[in-house]
Formats: structure tokens, sequence, C-alpha cells
DNA sequence: CGCTCATATGAACAGTTGTTCATGCGTTGG
DNA sequence: CCAACGCATGAACAACTGTTCATATGAGCG
């Protein structure tokens, strides 16, 4: 880690060149908290909310959480404005980060959504957002 | 909606064809649910999900929601593989996705994350994935 | 079996985006 | 003031991606 030069300056701002060996401790520091970020990844990384980013893909997931159950492709397909192929592409990234699941009847796909979709729709769209910092119990 | 072929021949299929005006029950059943879904849409829409969807962001806010406080760009910078210069792209994006909140002092700036990115990190991390209906308890 | 249907999948193209480099802006120290 | 610093921002380029068209797959049906 050859960039911590402001980090130095950083230190010495902070507490005013009080001490001197709290560069490395500091260092150390931060390096216990990349381990423990590192630690909450879950195989599917940002995938996830990547499967999210998009319009399509977000409608296709929000109309699947209001709809009390499931629905197929040709359900869908009328209330998003792409091609059906466009939403079958879009069910199938969702599908890999593990959004929403596939139940096959005859010539027919029916999609629900995971409990993971409904619970990240919740942790987006609800007025709790803004101000507050977050430090201490995330537990759930 | 010109595109309602299929789903006339999807509703004769589920009842068999035992009623004849249900086409447009279900139709007006599907902009209910469209209705519904708008409802919940929230003016950052997709840009939150968006936001995260790269490992860049992802780690950054992953790294101020590990550290137990707040972080500055210079010791952001060591613990991503990235440019200072493409940090500071990140946080701004973050910053405008509601995500990470700014502290100006002096030359430095802290970021903490919100409440809505601890949020959305616990929906997505947690084991509570895979499998289940969501909402209601549809039994199948 | 050959047909059609519902959906999945591959290719290709346009639009988007994440990165770095260069530079601008407010702040601090000499 | 002037220089240096921390960070923000704009431009530019490569890389990625969401869409549609074309085609494949598997299921029902005559």
């Amino acid at each position: 880690m050859a960039t911590t030069d402001r980090l130095e300056r950083l230190i010495a701002d902070e507490c005013g060149s009080c001490c001197d060996g709290d560069v490395d401790d500091r260092v150390a520091e931060l390096e216990a908290v990349r381990d423990r970020a590192s630690l909450e990844r879950t195989p599917t990384d940002a995938a996830v909310f990547d499967a999210l980013s998009t319009e399509t893909r977000l409608d296709i997931v929000r109309l699947l959480v209001a709809a009390d159950g499931e629905l197929c492709v040709c359900e869908l397909e009328p209330l998003v404005d792409v091609s059906d192929s466009a939403v079958s592409h879009a069910l199938s990234t969702l599908t890999d980060a593990g959004l929403v699941e596939r139940r096959k009847e005859g010539r027919w796909r029916y999609y629900r959504p995971t409990d993971r979709a409904a619970a990240l729709l919740a942790a987006a769209d609800p007025g709790l957002d803004g101000a507050g910092t977050v430090s201490g119990g995330v537990a759930e």
C-alpha cells in the first residue's frame, strides 16, 4: 500500500501529531475494516443490485411483488413497454441473481419473486431514507 | 395494449374457456397490479440500485458500513484498487442516490452511509434468500 | 409427426458507463 | 498572496449492456 501519504497527514491533522506510530495502527484498523466488509460479500456480489439497476427489470420485480401471486411472460409483456424477448432476457438475469423463481406449467412459465427481492424493494422504497449514521445495529 | 392475444389464450387455458368476458377482467386486474407497482416508486427509482451495481461503489458502501463511523477519500482510496478520482466519482454517484452523506471538515470530506444504504446491504447479504413466495404466503 | 405456441437464447448494434488524465475549486500554511 | 493539499468535475476512451431480430427448444394438438 504505497498511498499512505495523505493518510499520514490526515492522522497528524486529526490528533495534532501527538503520536507517531499511530499511522500503522490506523492502517491496521482500516485493513480490519476491509476484512470485515469482505466477509459480508455474498457469492452474488453486485449482481443482485445490478439486476435491479434498470427500469425494465425493476418494473418486472415490482409487478411480481404487487401481484399477489405469480405472473407469466405474456402477462408481464403488456405491462412493460419492451418486446417479449426483452422480458425473457430480463427474467433470466433476475433468475440468475436469485430474485425470481420459475415454475413450468405446460407451455407457460410462471414467475414469482423471492424473499430477497421483496426485502430489497422494501429497503429501497420506504421513507426511512435520508439522514442518519448507520453503525451499531443493522441486525434484524 | 394490442398484445392481448396470448393473454386470451392463457385465460382460456387456465379456466377451460368457462367464461368469455374474463379477458377484460384479467386485463383490468393486471392494470391494477401495474398501478399498485407504480405507487411504490420512489423518486430515486432504479438509481438507488444502479448506484450499488458496480463492485467499486458497492465496496465503498460496504467499507463505510463496516467502519463504525465515517471515512474520507484518502482512507477509502487505499482500500479499493482505483484512483482517488474514481473514488470521488463513486461517492458523488452514491450521494446523489441518497446512500451516503458528506461532512466537510477543513480540507477533508468525511463520508458515512445512510440508513437506506445499510438496509439495502442487509436485505441483500443475509442467508434469508433463496426460496419462498413473497407476499402473504401464497402456498402452492 | 408436423404444426403452432410460449418462451429461451444467440448475435449484433446503439446507447450507456466506469475508468483515468487533466484541471478547477475551496482550504490551509508559510 | 502563493503554493500545496484534498477533493470535485469535465473530457475522452474502452468496455459493457439493454434492446431487437432471428432462431432454437420443448410442449400440446390434430
